[in-house]
DNA sequence: AAAAAATCGGATAAATTTGTCCGATATTGT
DNA sequence: ACAATATCGGACAAATTTATCCGATTTTTT
């Protein structure tokens, strides 16, 4: 569904927005070893989303990557994806061809249309704020 | 989504489903033709649907692929699917997870499960005769 | 029996994604 | 100023997916 860049990039802004709520940074290796990635990898996943202004990095000592409290409630899983995945997930045909659409569309085009938007819907509801809350309460899990 | 050799493949059956119907085969090179796709490459995916008994291969001049049509109405995108990339759609995480569950979830989990459950459900309630029939309709495409 | 036409299957190559390494740059503390 | 510590960014390596090639096998036709 989602590239491993992706899953990676998601699983470290819900780690960061739980941080960042505490007022805190965390470092390229505290997040690695929270979310169970390697951190070389997650360091350029890192760097994307900073890039696209989802989280901002601080150099030097003391520094890491932070999320600015009153961005908390603004990010959506849609816009993490997008910076790291693109849009294809949102208007790719779901048998990959290039020309399919509303007027010319493959034999599973409205069937597929049904489940894509009922995902982007999710991804556009859902904050991270929301997804950090559960993690909170000990229900939720970010890593193995 | 899917990866491109089930893109391929669930092409190729929509393709011969259509041509079974008329009581004829389909050989490698048509199929590809019809789909658009890379002819050795198509050829691997074919064999992969064959050894899965999904489609059945002939031997020989006048040889070729077909369904036979007491099954057209049996075969559902699931079991495309599910031939070629396994079921990691159906069971994976969508945080990449190995151990995420009901009883230990990821902080996505719960969101995504109902997304997954509609495609899967999606996925195993159209078969491929139903989509072979919106290209005798003239309605949808399968190349480009 | 031989030739032709088709799939099978293994080896290999190309492209993409995933992952690593390391010097450069920026910031903090002494 | 200098040393320590962090991210940045480019080059490189490994793994996976996608794609190609070609001889072997099976079947049909002559």
């Amino acid at each position: 569904m989602f590239s491993k860049a992706c899953e990676y990039g998601i699983r470290a802004v819900i780690h960061l927005a739980r941080v960042s709520e505490k007022g805190e940074r965390g470092s390229l290796k505290q997040v690695a070893e929270a979310i169970d990635s390697p951190v070389a990898f997650t360091a350029k996943v890192l760097q994307l989303l900073a890039r696209d202004g989802i989280i901002f990095s601080v150099h030097g000592p003391t520094g890491g990557y932070e999320i600015p409290k009153e961005n908390l409630t603004k990010i959506y899983l849609s816009d993490i994806v997008k910076a790291i995945d693109g849009d294809e997930i949102y208007n790719g045909c779901g048998l990959g061809l290039e020309n399919c659409n509303e007027k010319k569309p493959c034999p599973l085009h409205f069937q597929f249309k049904v489940i894509r938007d009922d995902l982007k819907e999710m991804l556009q509801t859902t904050s991270v704020q929301d997804l950090a809350k559960g993690l909170h309460d000990g229900m939720a899990f970010l890593k193995r």
